[in-house]
Parts: C-alpha cells; structure tokens; sequence
DNA sequence: CGATTACCTCTTAAGAGGTAATCGGTGCTTTAAT
C-alpha cells in the first residue's frame, strides 16, 4: 500500500488526466486510477485492487497509449477480450484480438499490424502468450505495458486448471529484456493478503507499487440464513429470490441451477439457468438478455461472473455456500455497483462446506511425482504428459509445484513438492473454514469480511443483519492492551510461522505459511505460551 | 465430504433395507467427424 506521495508536481499525472479527458471523454479520475497510471509512467509495476466498475480499464488504457510501443492486454475470456477491444475501437482506438475465434488468416494479419506499429492494443489469453511464434513476434513489436487483467486468476488458477497462468511471470518476462522490459499493471477486483502476494510473485512485479482502492460497499447489505435441511434451504433460497428488482442465485453445481431455475419460473419469475454445461450460444443469449433486462434472475455456478458488469444487479442469493471469503465478496460484489440499495443473502447449511473441502487440489501421489521429476525441466508439458501417463492437469500441477519448490528454495526432491502440495492443499482447505467463520459469527457481516481482505471498517457497518438484530453489539472489541497486533509475525509450535490476520475479544486468526487460516482461542495461546514473535 | 443412484439380498416374490460405486467447478486450446 502506498502513501500518496507529496512531490509538488508530478508532470505525469498531468498527461494522464488529459489523455483520459481527449480520449476517453473522462473529466474525473478516481483517485486509485490516476495512482496507478501515474505510477507506470513513472516506471513502476503495479498492482491494482479495485472494484469493478471502479474503471479499471481506464487505469492501463491510458497509460497503454501514452507508454512508447503496443500495449498487451492479458484478459482470461475471450468473450471478455471482445466486449474490450469493442470499447477501444468506439473511443478510436487501434485495438484487436489474438485468440483462437479468429481465422489463421486473421491472426497473422493482427500480427502483421502490431509489428508495423498500427496497434495499440492487442487483448489476448496466456495460452496464446504461451504460444513461442506469438510471444516472439509480441516481443519484437517492442511493447510499453503488459496489462493483466482479473489478476487474482494467477493465483486461482494457475496452479492447474489454467496452468499458463502459473508462467505467466516468466512469458512477460520474455517480451523483453531487462530493463526494457515492459511495465506491468495487475488488476483485480477482490484479493486478500496471500493472493495479493501470490500476484505479485508470479507475475515476477518489480518495484511493485499496491493500489488499494476503498472496498467498503456502503449500499450494500449482508445477511446470513441459517438452514438445518435440504427443505428449509430451498425455501430459504426461494423466498430470498422473490425480492424485487433482479438478481443472481448462487449454486455449487450445475443441476442446481437448473432445479431452481425451474422453480422460480413456476413462481412468475422470467429466469435462466446458467452453467458451462449449457452450450455457448445459449450462455451468451442469456448474458445478453439479462443485461438488457429482459430477465429477472439468472442462477448459475461460479461460470457467472466476471465481464458482468450491470450495474442495477439489487441482489445476490448464495444457494450454497462458495469456497472461500474470497469468492464470497466476489460474487455478492455484483450487486449494487449503480449505489443504489442492495442486499446479499447466503442460505448457510453447513453440510455444503463439503463440497469446498472434497474441491480442494489433492496431493499428488509420491509415485507421480517422482514420474514428472525423472523426466527434467527440458521436456515440453505434452510430452510430459505422455510419457508419465497422468492427465494433463496432473502432469502440470506437478511440473508448476517443482518450478516453485525450487523458486523458494525448498529444494528439487519429491519431499519439497509434496510438501509445497499439502501447503497449497491444507490453505484451500482453510479458506473453507473462514467462509464457515463467516457464516456463523456474531459480528459485524462487513466487518468480518474486510478483515478477511485485508483492510478495516471504522465502525461497524450498521446495515447488516448482525447489526440489525443487536448480536454485533454484543460482541466485545479486542482489548487495546492485547500483545498482539495486525500484521505481525509470529511463530506457533505446530504450525511454524505466519502472520496476524485477524483479532477479535477472546480470539485471533493467523495465516500460517504452510498450513493456512488458523484461529486460536486467545486464552489458550497465553496460558500455553503458543506464539512467539517473529522477526 | 456427502448426496444420489444402482444394484444387491432377503423374502409377507414386491418392496424394504443395505452397500458399493459415482459424481461434483471454473476455460483456454486443438482436432476430427459430420
């Protein structure tokens, strides 16, 4: 986080403010933006936590234009990367696509365009920045800014489901070399302490400047019902979908989403279900329709979600609970972004963490491990595959943890890539217990989650269904004489080092680095002497 | 981890009750067959 700095002129936030007023027709910069564009001009990385719809975009936008060379926007949908290049191209802007929806005839014309200098953007995926020929010929072009955007998608899923993601750091790398190497903006909506610094390290950020714009959604309201079965539940969700105005329903997976779909369409409710198992077509007819207010409620799984930007979204309702606080505040974030009143409901059955927990990456067998080892760094990742005889995703999980377990200096055997797995493993399963954290305490709903994300409110938010009700009032404020404050280091017996994210009255929470969220009862910790500081 | 399904046994031979197997989210790719 950075103080705003107090130079008497800064001749840079000067050329930002006039291109995004020539340009973009933007009068007014938030304060994070012109930060953070300011900042790249001034040669440094960035990494930007802001919401969406707090214009993002404009923060590589104009720097990406007054920045010498084409400016590389990676963007993980190709959907994403259309709506994108279409606003570029309608403020007048040379900008196209690089993915596989164009003709091979296309692409190359893309890149013949960028290497004569007649683009200034060019949106792609990091599989195609994966690609040897493509990043060459990026490279060649010379570009400014390398923008990176839904950024906490290197940390979520680079480690297997979007393996590229996971190299994405050293692709950049290759588009130029030092110093010349473009500056790097990452951009993100929500990312809590370990993803801002999985970000950060991943994408290799170097004098790395953390903009943090203010998370706290004044018009937004928490709430949390408890359920104990499967019919509570349902009524549960299905009344909470009756508000007014239009909303998204939340669920774990994909024939719930269809289920409840029905239901409320037998309820009067224009509505669509929406999942990664609907074929394409379907998913965009409904996308579009629910932004041109043709529906009322879209239920969908977490495939809905980003490029959504409609701003009149009055509520979201979590079926089920998600995995993490982190995709909690993420998804419950779509509602309100117009200021406006909104509510945010999770229907909480406990029984649904386990699906959380059962999606949390298994550690791999010692035996496959060795397999991946035994073949070197030189082999290329299909070849790997075949000849260990383990899935993709498999064979890369494993070949990502070796590249990482050396990075930190665990070392090169077996051991220090399982042991890295079962960090990784044992933190994913500890996001689960911060969402059931959430889900039952007494406290301040806002409070509780922007704790979690890292930040702080300076009272209680008064809206929330704890604080509606009086339990928040009742909860006692962490002693001001505590020994232990936000941020520190400490070291604990069993789960070796970590730092406090978290105090409340009789109880803290501490991210441990190889085992995750651990909250400790306070008393306990005194009286067995369990943390120490920590340099 | 747990809910659901498919299949088994036992016998008030049609349905109950037990148990084992199966499945569950996110998208870029590329390629082959219609």
């Amino acid at each position: 986080m950075s103080a705003p700095r107090q130079t008497p002129a800064r001749p840079a936030l000067d050329r930002v403010r006039r291109t995004a007023r020539e340009v973009f027709g933007r009068d007014e910069l938030r304060p994070g933006q012109a930060e953070a564009s300011t900042s790249l001009l001034e040669g440094h990385d960035v990494l930007l936590v802001a919401p969406t719809g707090a214009g993002k975009s404009l923060t590589y936008q104009v720097p990406g234009l007054l920045l010498d060379g084409p400016c590389v926007v990676v963007s993980p949908l190709i959907a994403l990367q259309q709506d994108q290049v279409g606003g570029l191209v309608e403020a007048g802007v040379r900008a196209a696509r690089l993915s596989s929806a164009e003709t091979e005839k296309q692409r190359e014309e893309v890149l013949v365009d960028l290497e004569a200098g007649e683009l200034d953007f060019v949106f792609l995926s990091p599989e195609q920045l994966a690609v040897d020929e493509v990043r060459h010929r990026i490279a060649a072009a010379r570009p400014g800014l390398v923008a990176v955007d839904e950024a906490h998608c290197v940390s979520a899923w680079g480690h297997d489901f979007r393996p590229d993601y996971f190299r994405l750091g050293e692709l950049i790398d290759d588009l130029g070399e030092r110093p010349a190497r473009p500056r790097v903006v990452a951009m993100t909506a929500t990312a809590a302490p370990p993803v801002r610094e999985d970000v950060t390290e991943r994408l290799h950020l170097r004098e790395p400047r953390t903009v943090v714009t203010d998370f706290a959604r004044e018009n937004l309201s928490f709430r949390v019902v408890p359920v104990a079965d499967a019919a509570a539940q349902q009524a549960a969700v299905l009344e909470a979908a009756d508000a007014e105005g239009c909303g998204i329903v939340y669920c774990r997976t994909r024939p719930t989403t269809e289920e409840y779909a029905e239901l409320l369409a037998g309820r009067g409710r224009r509505v669509a279900a929406y999942h990664a198992g609907l074929p394409q077509r379907r998913r965009a007819e409904t996308h579009e329709a629910f932004l041109a207010g043709e529906l009322d409620v879209v239920v969908a799984t977490s495939a809905f979600g980003m490029g959504i930007d409609k701003p009149d979204v009055r509520w979201v309702v979590h079926a089920q609970a998600p995995e993490s606080p982190d995709t909690y505040y993420q998804e419950a974030g779509r509602a309100g972004r117009d200021g406006e009143k909104a509510l945010a409901t999770l229907v909480h059955r406990p029984e649904d963490h386990s699906l959380g927990r059962f999606f949390a990456p298994a550690v791999p067998k010692r035996a496959e491990v060795a397999r991946v080892l035994a073949l070197g760094d030189d082999v290329d990742a299909a070849t790997a595959q075949e000849e260990t005889g383990l899935s993709r995703r498999k064979a890369q999980r494993i070949r990502n943890l070796a590249g990482l377990a050396v990075e930190t200096g665990r070392g090169t055997g077996v051991d220090a890539v399982i042991e890295l797995a079962e960090a990784h493993r044992s933190l994913e399963k500890s996001r689960v217990e911060m969402m059931r954290a959430y889900a039952e305490t007494s406290r301040c709903r806002e409070e509780q989650l922007l704790a979690y994300l890292g930040a702080s409110l300076d009272e209680r938010c008064g809206r929330c269904d704890t604080c509606l009700d009086g339990r928040a009032d009742e909860v006692e404020e962490p002693p001001a004489d505590s020994p232990y404050e936000l941020q520190q280091r400490v070291v604990h017996p069993e789960f070796g080092a970590g730092v406090v994210s978290d105090l409340e009255a009789d109880r803290l929470t501490v991210l441990f680095d190889d085992v995750g969220y651990r909250t400790l009862a306070l008393a306990l910790v005194e009286q067995e002497e369990l943390l120490t500081p920590a340099g």
